[in-house]
RNA sequence: GCCCGCCUGGCGGAACGGUAGACGCAGCGGACUUAAAAUCCGCAGCCGAGAUGGCGUGGGGGUUCGAAUCCCCCGGCGGGCACCA
């Protein structure tokens, strides 16, 4: 290590000189308050609590075994540690888990490139970091703990799927998927890039497979609706998740082939425009659209055009370059309302499949896409809706749109109609014609949960040939996953394995396939949360348990789960009612989503993107440039962004822990902004923290030679202010702490750090009552700030109280002495005309008339008021007056 | 394109419509030290020699005795969704 650089200069040394006196010794002190807090049990709930204390649910996102702890975790487990220990001393039990969301590719992936067992990779992976975050000092109820790659886990999530098959909220659907035909797997969408296979980098297919859907398109309409319920969620995510549910009034309509195609004598099409029929020009189905491939097995080009847009997909490229393109199939439909009129049917790129029906009628002057459609291919344009204060002779769409309010016209009996009574009069028309109705369509899919892949739930289903579908019946649960398979070749290890899917039918007892497939890993985290509430249970939930103990109260997680996992959450909770499991339907009250970490990012000069270097590579100079540690190279700062394994602008938590102790990392993770905002993880800003721990405890220290007494009968002066301020800071860090502003919080304990620095050099007056008064403020700077900094509050209150103390996980909250929270006089701004002019000194809660006569004799406000006349006075008690003039 | 959020010193940020910039980081000056670190004392929005002077919360307008805060317009940044019919 070197004496130059900011990050050597910044942190403890392992062994202080005798001179500078003792030092808070965190490596000692945080272990040893973590024994005491497990021996003693602070943290154990009981499933079914019996003591009548009122419950609290805290909880954070589970983490993903990956092998280490990221600062990420270490923000969201310290967010959620502060709320458990500070509900937790406010009276509540509090439930406050932890687990693992040990399922995922990830692990096969080190099968395939190491040829480790993903069993071992994540167990290994969970015990390393079970050390890590336990090093943290969190209040958890650690006997809780499970990992849902463990059969005592998904054996119950197994049941659960089965008791949804049984009340008809689980499908078996074919379905478009990704397909990557090197890797022999689907692909989520999120893993196709630029249209290749993001391990394989083949070109992806679309390929239709029988798939397992849980039907959460069955609830969408409560979804939605519940969403104003969750008053305590932010506001973004409720949005968020609305746009994903995605509802959307429209019709529903059968337009009539003019001759039949294989068999299909209608296409039915979904609109949200029924208002605009009188300008349709065409109908249009997606490349997937049954009728589609009827054309295509007649038609080579049509097939051709149908493969090419299989290519492309219905992602990225294809819509980032936004070509429209199309195939005119030669048929032809009617129209609902106009008798012998006929219109093209096309096959288009931009139709989806997965959307509506799969088929549009294209009305171009009212639909940008269906407008650059027809121009492309010189199709009608006629507008039918006419803009407010429009003239109707001269009206016409260019290469935009009108998508805008405005009177049908151009359409028969719809004519003079707004927009919305125009909606509505086609409806009936159609409807009393019996080709159409008004329908809700939604945006929202079924989950498709089938992943061909080893290392996730197995599905418990086995196919029979006579039977079908057979449930796999409960007393041959779990379907445990086999050890002994093999990934030396691509596709799914289960269904490559010798002997584990041949199985005796159930039902009749011929032999039999098992089901292959497994469960999507976000199936494992849409109810874990019920779960821990009685996780030894040998049924997936007791009732007892959950009914006390969900929903959980406080959520915390990234923003980046805000659709997915929140959404699949709810929807599970739904049908574990459904299926008599639990009785609530949402499973978070509560939800508080954190920013990410961020830090400085750095690469060396050379070459168009030069490399990327770790922090600990580089040397930063006093003027803010920096040098390659060892060659002395030239290092370009870059942007501060989020930590990046690619980037390389990662800091190791276990690192910081060891160097300055984990309470002064949640200190400063916790000071730096407010916790819903990105944070910039920096060296002086950790250094800063580390300082405070030190000083904190050198004021107990300080102490030492005082003894704990019966509180004085009088306090002088410097006492009194420090009471005051002391239990100023009590009711603000309550009130900071309950709204999440730990930023705050942390800055009030500050200032009354500030004051007992203070007071200390007013010590040496020997005023009494003014060590009490220290010993009291001191005290309680431990105890406010123990949820942030548990390991030192409880070294302070051992100094404190030498082998009296009782832990500070056990003592309540403190609370403010309501007397000490009014000030002996207050400052009461003095302005004229809204500016500022000067201050009083009154005494708290003075009348108006005192207050209005000391500041008209201010000297300065006395001297701005010579000549002017005091047309208005307001007087704000305790804050301003205010003095409105004229002349 | 649609929807949402944000914009305050060098930086992170604080501020029930009521003294803008608390608190921290970085910085500057001083004490202690052979020196440094640590610690302690002090300074610190901008302009101004200075003032309880002026100007200041992205820009412009409005409401109000009083606006960072409420309303409207504009700009910038960030996020979500998206051939969604």
């Amino acid at each position: 290590m070197t004496n130059a650089g900011l990050t050597a200069a910044a942190g403890p040394r392992a062994e202080p000189a005798a001179a500078e006196g003792p030092r808070y010794d965190f490596r000692a002190a945080e272990p040893r308050w973590q024994l005491a807090w497990a021996e003693r049990g602070c943290f154990r709930v009981e499933d079914v609590p019996t003591d009548g204390r009122p419950k609290y649910y805290v909880m954070e996102m589970f983490p993903y075994p990956s092998g280490k702890i990221h600062m990420g975790h270490v923000r969201n487990y310290t967010l959620g540690d502060v709320v458990a220990r500070y509900k937790r001393a406010r009276g509540y039990a509090v439930l406050h888990p932890m687990g693992w969301d040990a399922f995922g590719l990830p692990a096969e992936n080190a099968a395939r490139e190491r040829g480790v067992h993903p069993a071992k990779w994540t167990f290994e992976n969970i015990a390393n970091m079970r050390i890590e975050l336990k090093r943290m000092g969190l209040s958890l109820d650690w006997a809780r703990e499970f990992a849902t790659c463990q059969p005592e886990y998904y054996r119950h999530q197994q049941k659960l799927f089965l008791d949804f098959l049984k009340a008809g909220l689980v499908e078996r659907k074919e379905s478009w998927v990704n397909w990557d035909p090197v890797d022999g797997t689907v692909l989520a969408n999120e893993q196709v890039i630029d249209g290749r296979g993001w391990r394989s980098g083949a070109p992806v297919e679309k390929k239709q497979l029988s798939q397992w859907f849980l039907s959460i398109t069955k609830y969408a309409p409560e979804l939605l609706a519940a969403l104003d319920t969750l008053d305590r969620w932010p506001e973004r995510v409720r949005l968020m998740q609305a746009n994903w549910i995605g509802r959307s009034e429209g019709a529903r309509l059968r337009f009539s082939l003019a001759a039949p195609e294989a068999g299909i004598g209608q296409v039915e099409v979904y609109t949200t425009r029924p208002d605009t029929l009188y300008g349709m020009s065409f109908l249009a189905i997606a490349a997937e659209h049954p009728l589609a491939a009827a054309v295509a097995a007649r038609d080579p080009k049509a097939a051709a055009f149908i493969a090419e847009c299989r290519r492309s997909g219905t992602s990225e490229v294809a819509i980032e370059t936004g070509e429209k393109q199309g195939y005119d199939t030669g048929l032809r439909v009617a129209h609902p309302f106009i008798a012998g009129a006929s219109y093209p049917v096309w096959i288009a790129n931009f139709v989806l499949m997965e959307y509506g029906t799969g088929a549009i009628f294209g009305c171009p002057a009212h639909d940008q896409r269906d407008l650059d459609f027809a121009r492309k291919y010189d199709l009608d344009v006629t507008p039918v809706v006419l803009p407010p204060a429009a003239d109707p002779a001269s009206f016409a769409v260019g290469t935009e749109a009108y998508v805008g309010p405005g009177t049908a016209y151009n359409s028969d009996f719809l004519d003079g109609l707004d927009v919305d009574a125009a909606k509505r009069a086609a409806i009936e028309a159609l409807a009393a014609r019996g080709v159409g109705e008004g329908v809700t369509n939604w945006r929202l899919r079924d989950w498709g949960v089938s992943r061909q892949r080893y290392w996730g739930c197995p599905i418990p289903v086995i196919h029979c040939a006579a039977c079908g579908v057979v449930p796999v019946p409960d007393d041959q649960l779990p379907v445990k996953l086999p050890d002994d398979v093999t990934f030396d070749r691509p596709g799914n290890p289960l269904d490559h394995h010798p002997t584990w899917k041949h199985v005796a039918c159930p039902a009749c007892g011929k032999p039999a396939r098992r089901e292959t497939d497994t469960f999507d890993t976000f199936v494992d985290s849409s109810w874990y949360f019920a779960r821990y509430c009685s996780p030894l249970a040998d049924v997936p939930v007791v009732r007892a348990a959950v009914d006390h103990w969900m929903p959980v109260d406080q959520y915390i997680g990234g923003i980046e789960h805000a659709i997915l996992h929140l959404l699949y959450s709810r929807f599970f909770t739904r049908a574990m009612k459904e299926t008599g499991h639990i009785a609530v339907e949402e499973p978070f009250a509560g939800l508080f989503t954190q920013g990410m970490v961020t830090h400085e990012s750095y690469r060396t000069a050379e070459g168009p993107a030069g490399t990327w270097l770790y922090p600990e590579e580089i040397e930063k100079r006093p003027d803010g440039t920096a040098v390659h540690r060892e060659t002395g190279e030239p290092i370009v700062v870059g942007r501060v962004e989020a930590m990046s394994k690619s980037k390389r602008n990662t800091i190791d938590p276990g690192a910081i822990i060891a160097k300055y102790g984990a309470d002064t990392a949640r200190w400063f993770i916790l000071s730096d902004n407010p916790p819903e905002r990105d944070m910039e993880w920096t060296e002086a800003g950790v250094a800063g923290a580390y300082r405070f721990t030190q000083r904190v405890y050198r004021m107990a220290e300080a102490l030492d030679g005082t003894a704990a007494a019966d509180i004085p009968t009088a306090f002088g002066t410097d006492g009194r202010a420090l009471r005051r301020v002391t239990h100023r800071t009590i009711a603000a860090v309550t009130e900071a702490l309950d709204s999440f502003a730990f930023n705050v919080a942390v800055a009030r304990l500050y200032e009354l750090a500030n004051a007992v620095s203070d007071a200390e050099k007013a010590a040496a007056s020997a005023e009494p009552g003014l060590d009490w008064a220290r010993r009291e403020a001191v005290e309680m700077l431990a105890r406010l700030s123990a949820p942030m900094m548990p390991h030192l509050a409880e070294e302070v209150m051992i100094r404190l109280h030498p082998g009296g103390a009782t832990l500070v996980a056990d003592l309540p909250w403190p609370e403010a002495d309501p007397a000490l929270l009014v000030a002996e006089s207050v400052t009461i701004a003095v302005q004229i005309m809204g500016k500022l002019r000067g201050t009083i000194a009154m005494p708290p809660d003075s009348p108006a008339e005192q207050a209005i006569a000391a500041a008209e004799a201010e000297p300065n406000v006395a001297k701005a008021l010579e000549g002017k006349r005091i047309v208005k006075r307001v007087h704000v008690p305790n804050r301003i007056v205010n003095f409105v003039v004229a002349g």
